[in-house]
DNA sequence: ATGCCAGCGTC
DNA sequence: GTCGGAT
DNA sequence: ATCCGACGACGCTGGCAT
C-alpha cells in the first residue's frame, strides 16, 4: 500500500466526528493492507509507530525539507526508513539521525509529511488511537470486538493483534491468550472525591487496599525466570533484583502477580515518590535504595488463569501463596464509617490514600470500571494567575495553560508554583481568554504574561519539592476548581502556606490534615 | 569534566 | 497522572 | 461506559557543546 493512502485515510479519519464513520475509515484501510504490511501499517493508523522509541521528537521535526510534489513512498518504505532512524546511536548519532530524517521527509508530499510528524511527535490528534483501531480490526477481520480487544489487552501488542485478526481469523486471535512471561495491561481503577463515594460504586461489602504511592509492577515467574513490567508493559526485570529475588524465594512454580514497588525510610514509611521514581529509573549497578514489593493480586498461579474469578478468589490464593509482609494493607469493610476509618489510618501511616474493590468482580484486564475505585485526599489553595499559554489542538485560538503562583508576602510579589490547563469547561476557557486578554502585559506567542489580580482556586494532591520553581516547591496534579472573583490577589494564599502543607513522604509530613 | 537539551519514562 | 467533551 | 485529547510534575540517559 502507499503510504499516502494511510496519510489520506488519517486526514479523513481525523475530519469525521462519528465514531462508527471513522472506525470504517480504518477497516477500510486496513483491508488494504498487504500482509507484511499489517504490523507497520496498523500502527500508523492508530498513530503510533512500531518502535516504541525513535530518537526523534518535535524538536527534531522543526525543520524539515520542502515536501515531495508526487507521492512515491510505501508502507513498507516508511517502514524501512523509521526502522532504521530507530537504530541509530552513538558518537554522531544525531547528525546522522537528522540525515535520515531529512531524505525520509524530502520525499514525502505535504500530506505525508503532516502524518509522519505525527507519529513521530506521538499526537496525531485524529481522534483515533489503539482503541478505535481495535474495533476496526474486528470489522476488517469480520470477528468479534470483545475477541479483539482482549486480545489486545492480553498481549499488550496492537501489531500482534491487527496480524493475528487480518491474517489468521478468529482461531488465530483465540491463540492469544495470557501467557506468563508476556505482560498483560492491568487494571485499573476510577477515582472517587470520598470512601463513602467509593462504596457506592462498588458496594458493601468492600475489600479496602491500601494505596501505594509507588510504581506498578507486575511480576512474572515461569521457574527460576522473572520479569517485572510497568505499567505501560515496559520490561524493567534489570532494574529491580529485589523485587526478582523476593519473588524467586517464593515456593512457587509459576505466578503471575500485580502490585506497587515503593521506597522506604527507616521507619518502614514511605519515601517521597520521587525517590521511588528516581531508582526505578535508574539502571546504575550499585543501587543505595531498594524498592520493596507489595501485591494486590494474583493472575495466574501454577498452570491456572485466575483472571476471570471473582476478587475474593483471587486475593484468597494470593494470601495463600505469599507471605504477609509482601501483601498491600488490605481490609475488608461494611459500613462507610469503618472505610473512613481504614482511608484514615492509610493517611496516618503516610500512604497516598485506599483503593476500594468490590469482591466479586472479575480482574478486568485494561480496565478503568467501577470494580476498583481509589480515593485520595485533595488540598486546595487560591492562587494567582501570573500568565497564560496559548493552546493547541481542540484549544488553539484559547489562552489554556494557567501559571499559578502564591502570594510572597516578603517581597509582595508571587512564587510560581506550577501551571494548569485541567478543570476547565470551554465556557470557562473561552471566559479565561478574554479575561487574560484584558490583563496582557506581554505575548510572545506562546505566553501571554499578566497582571496578577486573578484569583484561582486549585485542587491538587501535594506538593513535592522542585528543582525548578523558584519557591523550591511544586503542586502535584494541579487543577482548576473555579475563578474567585471575590477575592484580590492580595488576599491569596502564601507561599508559607504551601510549605505548611509538607511534601508527602517527608519527615514531617501528616501534621497538617488537607484542606478538605 | 561539566552543564544543557531532547527524548522518554514514572506518576 | 486529572479533567472535559463526544459518542 | 469508553475513548480521546489537552497538557501537568520530576528524574534518568545519551549526545553534544563548552
Amino acid at each position: 500500500m502507499r503510504f499516502v493512502d494511510i496519510a489520506a485515510t488519517s486526514a479523513a479519519v481525523a475530519a469525521t466526528g462519528g465514531r462508527k464513520a471513522k472506525i470504517e475509515l480504518l477497516a477500510d484501510a486496513l483491508r488494504r493492507l498487504e500482509p507484511d504490511e499489517i504490523a507497520a501499517g496498523s500502527a500508523y493508523l492508530a498513530g503510533e509507530l512500531r518502535q516504541r522509541q525513535t530518537g526523534v521528537g518535535y524538536a527534531g521535526l522543526r525543520t524539515r525539507p520542502a515536501p515531495a510534489l508526487e507521492p512515491t513512498l510505501t508502507v513498507a518504505a516508511v517502514d524501512a526508513a523509521i526502522a532504521e532512524i530507530a537504530t541509530v546511536s552513538g558518537t554522531g548519532s544525531q547528525a546522522r539521525r537528522r540525515e535520515l530524517l531529512g531524505a525520509l521527509f524530502g520525499v514525502a508530499t505535504a500530506d505525508e509529511q503532516r502524518l509522519l510528524v505525527g507519529l513521530f511527535g506521538g499526537e496525531l490528534r485524529q481522534g483515533a488511537q489503539a482503541g478505535l483501531l481495535a474495533e476496526a480490526v474486528a470489522v476488517a477481520a469480520g470477528v468479534p470486538v470483545a475477541a479483539v480487544r482482549r486480545a489486545l489487552l492480553l498481549s499488550g501488542d496492537l501489531k500482534q493483534v491487527a496480524v493475528a485478526a487480518l491474517s489468521g481469523g478468529a482461531a488465530t486471535l483465540a491463540g492469544i491468550s495470557l501467557r506468563v512471561g508476556t505482560p498483560l495491561t492491568p487494571m485499573l481503577a476510577q477515582s472517587a472525591p470520598d470512601v463513602g463515594a467509593a462504596l457506592l460504586a462498588t458496594g458493601a461489602p468492600a475489600v479496602i487496599d491500601t494505596k501505594l504511592d509507588g510504581i506498578r509492577i507486575q511480576v512474572h515467574r515461569s521457574g527460576d525466570e522473572v520479569a517485572v513490567f510497568t505499567r505501560s508493559l515496559d520490561d524493567i526485570t534489570a532494574r529491580l533484583p529485589e523485587v526478582v529475588a523476593a519473588v524467586r524465594a517464593l515456593p512457587l512454580r509459576e505466578v503471575v502477580l500485580d502490585g506497587e514497588a515503593m521506597a522506604l525510610d527507616e521507619q518502614g514509611r514511605p519515601r517521597p515518590f520521587q525517590e521511588t521514581s528516581s531508582r526505578a529509573a535508574t539502571r546504575a549497578k550499585s543501587n543505595p535504595l531498594a524498592l520493596v514489593p507489595y501485591f494486590f493480586d494474583l493472575l495466574h498461579l501454577d498452570g491456572a488463569d485466575l483472571l476471570d474469578e471473582p476478587g475474593r478468589v483471587r486475593w484468597a490464593a494470593l494470601a495463600d501463596a505469599l507471605p504477609a509482609e509482601l501483601i498491600v494493607g488490605r481490609e475488608t469493610v461494611e459500613t462507610e464509617e469503618q472505610a473512613a476509618a481504614v482511608f484514615a489510618a492509610a493517611l496516618a501511616a503516610g500512604q497516598e490514600g485506599v483503593v476500594v474493590k468490590a469482591p466479586e468482580a472479575p480482574y478486568d484486564v485494561g480496565r478503568r470500571g467501577a470494580a476498583w475505585v481509589k480515593v485520595k485526599p485533595r488540598h486546595t489553595l487560591d492562587l494567582v494567575v501570573l500568565a497564560v499559554e496559548w493552546g493547541h489542538g481542540r484549544r488553539k485560538g484559547w489562552l489554556s495553560n494557567l501559571h499559578l503562583g502564591a502570594r510572597d508576602p516578603e517581597t509582595g510579589g508571587f512564587v510560581m508554583l506550577g501551571k494548569t490547563f485541567k478543570g476547565l469547561t470551554d465556557e470557562l476557557l473561552r471566559w479565561q481568554t478574554e479575561r487574560f486578554k484584558e490583563l496582557a502585559v506581554e505575548d510572545d506567542g506562546w505566553v501571554v504574561r499578566v497582571r496578577p489580580e486573578q484569583v484561582v482556586e486549585i485542587a491538587f494532591d501535594g506538593v513535592q519539592t522542585s528543582p525548578r520553581y523558584p519557591g523550591g516547591v511544586a503542586l502535584r496534579f494541579a487543577r482548576v476548581l473555579r475563578y474567585r472573583d471575590d477575592k484580590r490577589a492580595a488576599e491569596a494564599d502564601t507561599i508559607d502556606a504551601v510549605r505548611s502543607i509538607g511534601v508527602t513522604g517527608q519527615p514531617d509530613s501528616g501534621r497538617n490534615s488537607p484542606a478538605d
